[in-house]
RNA sequence: GGGCCCGUGGUCUAGCUUGGCUAGGAUGCUGGCCUUGGGAGCCAGUGGUCCCGGGUUCAAAUCCCGGCGGGCCCA
């Protein structure tokens, strides 16, 4: 493999993480920020096209598991919303409402969905009668609308943005426990193994908890300047909701129970931004082979008083061959410069480039370039099918493993707060401490550590005895602190 | 929540402090020539509610007030 010096086309992603993500979202072509709407952007092509790829993972995965796909109505009514008391404070100062239709104004609000407990539920309590109708799986993929009081940044913070959100029924708490165990290997499924996004799988402490759930667990995943970044959340909701929405079902034994529920976002908006943070270069984004739009992108290369359509055939042949065996693959036969072609594919992350000219067609052979490494190796022409083939797994594996071991490196446990600073200043960014569980100790945790936050504790993490970081307070209990978007 | 910066053809931007010329440049786009192994070059053409509203003034992209939107930093 050779490597050449190139000219980079954007600043440097480790200093300059803001304008390196402002930047590759205009360039790539990912989202369009020019609504003119705070908090409301545009999906433009080529970013949906990843969206849909990274929603359709998460999709077949949920259908494996038994959820049925639904669609419930954006708009809930304003007593619908009140129902769980809990529930209502958490969310009220982020509801949009809609108070007027035409000329009327409306005897009921509506609200704009910022999460769909209080949309679902009423139907589920028709749908449930009977055990036999547990446990219910369903999921839907939707935008929700939460009128963010923070600063509003691109897929990271939005007013509106798109998630799955799955809401599960059983009939046991062991059942619906159960459950958020397979929400966290559906999330390590798709966005650990397929898109290379390692994260930590925490239970969020109790003052930290979703409104209205008895349990929050929680997906954090590590942006590139240290900060952790939520993309996923699983909670079990007992039957604090099912008891105010009558989900009660007649069970075996003749009697009547509430339902034990759960439900499960996924942060999709936020896992576009982080893929896109995480794998990301100086000359643009990194995709994972297999959500790429584009997998293989090949670029004739002309040459003077050389025939061109002997090239473009032997790019056609190389791409019938390539569809054939189930890659996307385009010839881009445009008039561009090969090399305002490459700085464009680069741009995308397409993870696979092949190069044909003159010296490729006269000796059958292809120059390849994968896009994770940037490297190029020129190849024979048969073995192209078996080379692309364990490139597909080496480019997204070594995407994974660059990011697991950034995660892995960054974590430490420290058993006071001077040890934090220090490390801190060493350049870890999650810290593993010994923590009482007071949301008093945690707000002077964060004050003292210039925004250090408690995450809560690793799920399925051994502890050992210890003294609360803080306090002083004998405890078991270790949590995960780290700044966070 | 607090502070700072910004808004000008599709995109990026000069001009604003010190009000006054046909709002200048780059890029893009269209056509042509020439070229193509990491963003080529030349020629011609195209493209503007100077974010919105109000005010000051003979005159506002420029000054003042308000709004909307975007970005950055801190909590």
């Amino acid at each position: 493999m050779t490597e050449r010096d190139i000219e980079e086309s954007l600043p440097d992603k480790e200093k300059n993480l803001s304008e390196w993500y402002s930047m590759v979202l205009e360039k790539a072509e990912i989202v369009d920020i020019r609504y003119g709407v705070k908090g409301f952007i545009v999906y433009m092509p080529y970013g949906m096209e990843i969206m849909k790829n990274i929603i359709r993972l998460f999709e077949s995965e949920l259908e494996k598991t038994g959820h049925r796909p639904v669609l419930f109505p954006v708009v809930i009514p304003e007593s619908n919303l009140r129902k769980e008391e809990e529930h209502v404070k958490g969310f009220a100062g982020q509801v949009f409402w809609i108070t007027h239709a035409g000329y009327s104004k409306l005897e009921e609000k509506l609200a704009l969905r910022p999460t769909s407990e209080t949309a679902m539920y009423p139907i589920y309590s028709l749908w449930i009668k009977s055990y036999k109708d547990l446990p219910l799986k369903a999921y839907q993929t939707v935008a929700v609308y939460r009128y963010e009081t923070k600063a509003t940044r691109p897929l990271l913070r939005g007013r509106e943005f798109l998630w799955i959100e799955a809401h599960n029924v059983f009939r046991s708490r062991e059942e619906a426990y159960k459950q958020t165990l397979e929400d966290a290997d559906i999330f390590k499924r798709v966005s650990y193994e397929k898109l290379g996004i390692p994260f930590i799988h925490v239970k969020r402490e109790e003052f930290d908890k979703f409104p209205g759930a008895e349990d929050t667990f929680a997906f954090d995943t590590l942006m590139p300047d240290g900060r952790v970044l939520q993309i996923g959340t699983t909670h079990y909701l007992g039957t604090k909701f099912s008891k105010v929405f009558d989900i009660k079902f007649h069970d075996v034994d003749g009697k009547y129970r509430y339902g034990h529920q759960t439900c499960y976002g996924i942060g999709l908006s936020r896992i576009l931004a982080s893929l896109i943070m995480i794998h990301g270069d100086s000359y643009g984004m990194v995709l994972p082979f297999d959500i790429a739009p584009l997998q293989i992108i090949i670029i004739p290369i002309p040459k003077t008083g050389y025939d061109l359509n002997k090239i473009f055939e032997y790019c056609d042949d190389i791409q019938r061959e390539l569809i054939d065996k189930g890659y996307k693959v385009k010839v881009d036969k445009s008039e561009k410069t090969p090399g305002e072609k490459y700085y464009y594919y680069d741009m995308r992350g397409i993870p696979i480039r092949i190069e044909v000219g003159p010296f490729e067609v006269d000796n059958r052979r292809v120059t390849l370039f994968r896009r994770d490494l940037r490297m190029r190796v020129t190849i024979p022409r048969e073995d192209l099918f078996n080379k692309i083939e364990r490139l597909r797994v080496d480019i997204t594996e070594n995407l994974r493993r660059k990011a697991e071991d950034k995660i892995k490196n960054t974590i430490k446990y420290v058993s006071n707060l001077d040890e934090l600073k220090k490390y801190s200043e060493e350049g870890f960014s999650i810290f593993k401490v010994h923590f009482c569980g007071n949301e008093e100790c945690a707000e002077r945790i964060k004050n003292e550590t210039g925004g250090f936050e408690v995450r809560g504790s690793g799920v399925s993490e051994d502890g050992f005895n210890g003294e609360c970081i803080m306090c002083g307070k004998e405890t078991s209990k270790i949590v995960y602190l780290a700044k966070a978007y």
